[in-house]
DNA sequence: GTAGGGTTAG
């Protein structure tokens, strides 16, 4: 065998995929399937290994045992190397595992289909399917013709990467092609991607098309694609899925109890859930601590956190164990319900109950006790995390910096923020959010358009929230040629105003008497805008023409407003009737009010 | 050889 021919293929892909920026998976696919010759045959058998792998629990363990490997002469065939590489995938070491391969193949073991599957699967788990597939590509040139096991991982992570329209296309070429067997896994991975990327639909439309051939979808596919459906509020399309299963023969188990259970739930369907519930124990499956859990949650989102902890005594009382999450739904129903000191009881409870709290334990009475303004429990909670061996994630940090700002410690929120970052915690969406709004809400403008230079100068992404947030601010500051700066210079195409921009905007015009710049705006808006004027827009600028005094001018907006199928809202329906207590029996104002829609005035 | 589904926080 030619040493390192292996490491030669890899090498010279990897740089055909470095140096083209966009390639055809399949072009490069079917260049190989042209190479069918078996250059590299696996002759060897198994040997029994001497080496106990699962007692390898990390990375140091599994290096040391590969240097002792290669040290071997002769070296161990590919099976102990297999191994090894397995264990380093139960220990979820993918990019580890992929490294060893390339060094396993520079030394000129031979490699099999199985080890090929497992690199496919560890560049694929490490956000590089493109390696996957050259690894594919490599896998015909070596004569092994790939099957579901190296299919399923490239789809797998295409789906993760986000490349559905790629990801759907590979699945149509397996299954045209007969590329492989699409089994029960390769059909779930395909299926869980479609639904977790909003697809669930043409999840449906699949489990059809397979249903019509000689495949047969399980349990688990349905759950995945009822789960789905529940997520995308299209719960009767869930039931009929569900209720289709025991005509096909498909076992329902609890998985698909609970995430009908859930949806429902969700939506207040509590008549359904309770029917369900007990058609559920009639076919002798057991609710779980699951099951009791999202029950318990849904009942503390709608306020009923009492009812929620009946639940939870009937649940201990039939013998099922809650769990941490069980009493953080129950900690978090209270806090919704302003009743943190109940919250508090609970979490002191959990540890004599066996039960460790979690980081979003303390994230939740943290929350809690903020709202309440308990800011110095909120702060000693917050404080206790590391001593308690938790470490405060990124919601922990965002939970204590909006508190702070609402409480006004701008300087305390601004430490926090700093120790956040030297603490390695990347600021997110919500951090900035509440950074921004922070600053702006207590009139630190400065440092608010200061902090917007530095997120521009840290290339991150950017968000019009963002703007909209500080623009807002300086509005309320009485800075409108600030804010109106701000619009005109956003620092990227990309970056586009939305409605709630040009609506604050339009409110200080208006709130200014700038009446004329505030119709010019909504012209804009209608013309070139891709986000068009909402109600909200035409109830601010009806609103100013009113209070300009301007009746007949108001009237004439109004038709063109209702034209546009949008009605006074509630507030600009009080101010019609304030007006018309000063000015009684005033035609114009009285014909304004008959026009609106009915439900204005409930 | 890969190893798929369900409950919590800002």
């Amino acid at each position: 065998m030619k040493r390192g021919g292996f490491a030669q293929i890899l090498f010279s892909y990897q740089c055909c995929l470095k140096s083209s920026g966009t390639f055809n998976l399949f072009d490069l696919m079917s260049d190989f399937q042209h190479f069918s010759t078996n250059l590299v045959p696996n002759g060897n058998s198994p040997e029994k290994s001497r080496i106990e792998f699962g007692n390898i629990n990390g990375v140091a363990d599994a290096l040391s045992i590969y240097n002792t490997m290669i040290r071997k002469k002769p070296l161990p065939n590919v099976f102990i190397f297999h191994n090894l590489l397995s264990r380093l995938v139960k220990l979820k070491q993918y990019t580890v595992a992929a490294s060893l391969f390339n060094d396993i193949s520079k030394l000129g073991v031979p490699v099999n289909k199985y080890t090929l599957s497992i690199v496919i699967n560890c560049y694929c788990n490490s956000h590089r399917v493109d390696f996957g597939f050259s690894i594919l590509a490599a896998s015909f040139k070596l004569g092994h013709m790939p099957d579901e096991a190296m299919f399923s991982p490239l789809l797998k992570g295409l789906f993760r990467e986000n490349r559905i329209a790629e990801a759907q296309q590979l699945f149509r070429k397996i299954v045209r092609e007969g590329l492989c067997e699409v089994n029960n896994f390769v059909f779930g991975v395909v299926v869980d991607g479609l639904c977790k990327a909003g697809n669930s639909a043409i999840a449906i439309e699949l489990l059809r098309v397979m249903e019509k051939g000689s495949f047969r979808p399980g349990t688990h596919e349905y759950n995945m694609i009822i789960d789905s459906l529940c997520k995308d509020r299209l719960l009767d399309s869930a039931m009929d899925l569900f209720d289709e299963m025991p005509q096909k023969s498909i076992n329902r188990d609890v998985v698909t109890y609970n995430v009908l259970i859930n949806g429902l739930s969700t939506f207040g369907r509590w008549k359904e859930v309770k029917a369900l519930w007990k058609q559920m124990i009639d076919c002798n499956t057991q609710p779980n601590v699951i099951t009791f859990s999202t029950v318990i949650d849904s009942l503390c989102k709608e306020g009923l956190a009492d009812k929620a902890r009946d639940v939870l005594n009937i649940m201990i009382q039939k013998n099922h164990v809650p769990n941490v999450l069980t009493y953080n739904a129950l900690m978090d129903g209270y806090c919704l319900q302003d009743r943190v000191d109940e919250a508090r009881k609970i979490f002191d409870s959990m540890p004599s109950k066996g039960i460790t709290h979690s980081t979003i334990s303390y994230n939740i009475l943290i929350n809690g006790y903020f709202k309440k303004m308990y800011i110095d429990e909120a702060m000693h909670l917050f404080r206790e995390m590391p001593l308690k061996g938790l470490e405060p994630n990124v919601v922990t940090y965002n939970t204590v910096l909006q508190g702070l700002f609402r409480l006004r410690k701008c300087c305390t929120a601004l430490e926090i923020f700093d120790e956040m970052q030297a603490a390695s915690h990347k600021p997110d969406f919500y951090t900035y959010c509440n950074m921004l709004d922070g600053l702006c809400g207590n009139g630190l403008l400065k440092r608010a358009l200061s902090l917007l230079d530095e997120i521009e100068k840290k290339g991150l992404n950017l968000h019009i929230h963002y703007y909209n947030i500080v623009i807002d601010g300086l509005c309320k500051y009485q800075k409108l040629d600030s804010a109106r700066a701000l619009l005109d210079d956003l620092p990227s195409e990309e970056l586009v105003p939305d409605v709630i921009t040009y609506n604050t905007i339009i409110n200080e015009c208006c709130a200014k008497g700038l009446l004329e710049e505030a119709k010019e705006i909504l012209l804009k808006m209608e013309q070139r805008s891709c986000f068009p004027p909402n109600g909200v827009t035409y109830n601010i600028i009806f609103r100013g023409i009113l209070k300009s005094g301007k009746l007949d001018e108001a009237a004439k907006f109004l038709d063109v407003m209702i034209g546009r199928g949008f009605f006074p809202d509630g507030s600009t329906a009080d101010l019609l009737f304030s007006l018309l207590q000063k000015k009684e029996n005033n035609h114009t104002l009285l014909n304004m009010i008959k026009k609106c829609a009915p439900n204005t005035w409930n």
